[in-house]
RNA sequence: GGCCCCGUAGUUCAAGGGAUAGAAUAGGCGUUUCCUAAACGCUUGAUCCAGGUUCGAGUCCUGGCGGGGCUGCCA
């Protein structure tokens, strides 16, 4: 954990190492690190790098250097050296100034904005034909809260979406629903449209295998049994109509998007995501299908008898990959490579893209920035996959063959009727109306669910246990809330404003104190480090941990018994800090605060 | 077969190449009883295996083993 008076240590470690050994160590062998509760001291410089440079054994660089350090540097009061390990005391004034700045900044670990360059943030752009479910529910928490975390890191961020509205998919839910919808929508059945689509789409898959099967019976080797299928050719039909522009399909499309969007937009606003622009494959592919079809002159990809256009990765490690069906129809890809290039246009200042899609999707990643690439599109390596793993069940991979699914408003709803029933039986908030009840009931039920999804870092599957993830124990956000919530009532119940609070600068602070202070000031640093990493978690573990120490600390600290009016002042400026900094990384997380609960 | 990701307490997750691998939860023992979405103290318990690099490896490298994913004219 680093935090703010690091970046001071790490100077004064350079200048007083250089003027003991006369030589200057590179920047990347000071290592400062928290000293270990049972050592003396708050910050430990290891010297074991350092060692060579100095020309002596660790142990007796480590005591030179802190005997210089304690000369030299007025705030550094005290040092003793175990091993290769400096540890070194900071002065009380040290912590409590720095802990001074950090209460007066309420936007404490944020970067002013736009202090960095544009990123633009891609995340959800769910398959129309499927409502949301548990993964996408990771997947937009973790996009949005990339998101914030971006912003927070200075930068200038774009949340966007790509809509998934053309393609062979579309139509195979439309042949469907043609064939067996008898006019059916969402306010004749009361349904979400994106669940409506989403049975035509199962329904027309049951029929398709229902062919094959009948074809494999005559005697048809699968293969030709699903190109033989009626309903898949009927499905071909309508994609070759589409793109040709022919008006009743392009009506019944624009009809049966428009519910799946309908639905789509009632689970985001739910959610709690926004996004800045949306952009459609609708009005990319064909942008992407002239990048390859100028691919193809250039040389850089080759056609095959049928007339399909290949790129071909095996110099790269990689395989041929389709990039143009032979029909001339086109493929993800096709519109993946549109949709980069357009947004780079779109965005003159845009630094780069990021891609939050699940681990499945490496390769196509992996192909779709070599492609962008070998096309000498100038941004090709300004491209970056935030990968993800998947949501498992105790049961195994999510099927919906079998049933096992997990629906995002589901879930959701179970969620928030959880945090009220919990709330209800408690009576704690009793004076609130309907609304405000609803209200805490979202922020805690929805809170819990981000933070549980939120907590793992990206790139690991993780397990979903319907279960315990309802527990609002431990390492939850309810936890955090509440604990934040306490800290409010604290500071409300002393009648201060936290931002004036003055206190003694050489008040002394225990070990407990200084923990705390380390973990407020360590938190722009955090969300410096989650940002580079495209990692939330980073941030979600520090405010457990900060709050978690903040909780322990009040059991034997309780402030409103301190006499001395510096200690008191001082340690309801730490509530305050605390409150405001976890606050502040919840945010990031895309989790609101209630003010009691 | 090839490529990618992941292997840490019973379980779910932590640990920028640094000290004795941390939490939570479950279990065990004890205290307390609504101050707060009960509390507190103590306790049991883990780096998949074998090499290598390093003063120092859960972390980096090689090889196994195990789990997952990708390798479609699906998205």
């Amino acid at each position: 954990m680093i935090h703010v008076l690091d970046t001071r240590l790490h100077h004064a470690v350079l200048d007083t190492f250089e003027a003991t050994f006369g030589k200057r160590p590179a920047d990347a062998q000071i290592q400062i690190q928290t000293t270990r509760a049972e050592f003396e001291g708050d910050r430990t410089v290891v010297v074991f790098p350092l060692a060579g440079l100095a020309g002596a054994p660790p142990h007796v660089a480590a005591e030179k250097l802190g005997e210089a350090l304690v000369a030299s540097q007025d705030w550094i009061s005290g040092h003793n050296v175990v091993k290769g390990f400096l540890n070194l005391t900071l002065t009380d004034a040290s912590w409590s100034e720095a802990l001074r700045d950090a209460v007066g900044t309420p936007s404490w670990g944020c970067a002013p904005a736009s202090s960095r360059p544009q990123v633009m943030v891609e995340y959800s752009s769910p398959n129309t034909n499927k409502p949301l479910h548990l993964g996408h529910l990771r997947n937009n928490f973790l996009g949005y809260s990339v998101s914030k975390v971006l912003e927070a890191a200075g930068h200038d961020v774009a949340k966007v979406q790509i809509i998934n509205d053309r393609g062979i998919h579309i139509c195979k839910s439309m042949v469907a629903w043609q064939k067996m919808g008898n006019g059916e929508t969402p306010s004749s059945t009361g349904e979400k449209g994106d669940k409506l689509v989403g049975r035509y789409y199962v329904a027309f898959d049951k029929a398709f295998k229902a062919e094959v099967a009948e074809g494999v019976a005559r005697g048809l080797d699968p293969k030709e049994a699903e190109a033989a299928s009626p309903i898949m050719q009927a499905a071909r039909t309508m994609l070759q109509r589409w793109e040709e522009g022919d008006p009743k399909v392009v009506g019944l499309w624009k009809t049966m998007n428009g519910w799946v969007y309908e639905g789509f937009n009632a689970t985001y606003h739910d959610m709690g995501v926004t996004f800045d622009k949306l952009y459609y494959e609708s009005d990319t592919y064909l942008l992407g299908k002239k990048h390859v079809e100028q691919g193809l002159e250039q040389g850089v990809f080759f056609q095959k008898e049928d007339g399909s256009i290949w790129v071909d990765l095996t110099d790269d490690g990689l395989d041929e990959k389709l990039l143009l069906r032979g029909d001339g129809t086109a493929v993800y890809m096709t519109q993946d490579i549109g949709t980069a290039i357009l947004r780079f246009e779109d965005h003159p200042g845009l630094d780069r893209q990021v891609y939050t899609v699940g681990n499945e999707q490496e390769y196509h990643f992996k192909v779709l920035f070599l492609i962008l690439k070998k096309l000498g599109f100038a941004q090709a390596d300004r491209n970056h996959h935030l990968s993800y793993g998947m949501v498992e069940l105790p049961e195994g991979k999510m099927k919906s063959r079998e049933g096992t699914v997990v629906d995002a408003d589901d879930l959701l709803l179970e969620m928030r009727s959880t945090a009220r029933a919990i709330s209800d039986e408690l009576g704690k908030v009793d004076d609130f109306n309907e609304e405000e009840k609803a209200l805490l009931a979202r922020q805690v039920g929805h809170g819990a669910l981000k933070y549980f999804l939120l907590k793992v870092s990206p790139p690991k599957s993780m397990m979903f246990d319907p279960k315990s993830s309802i527990d609002f124990f431990g390492n939850t956000a309810p936890f955090i809330q509440f604990n934040v919530v306490r800290c409010k009532s604290i500071l409300r119940g002393a009648e201060v404003d936290p931002g004036s609070l003055t206190w003694s600068l050489d008040t002394p602070l225990d070990a407990a104190e200084r923990t705390l202070a380390a973990g407020v000031l360590a938190f722009p640093n955090v969300v410096q480090e989650a940002a580079e990493a495209y990692d939330p978690s980073v941030v979600a573990n520090h405010c457990y941990d900060l709050i978690k120490a903040f909780s322990s600390f009040y059991q034997d600290h309780p402030i409103a018994k301190e006499e001395n009016s510096d200690k008191r002042n001082m340690r309801l400026a730490l509530c305050a800090a605390v409150s405001t900094t976890v606050s502040n990384g919840m945010g990031l997380l895309g989790i609101d605060m209630p003010e009691r609960m």
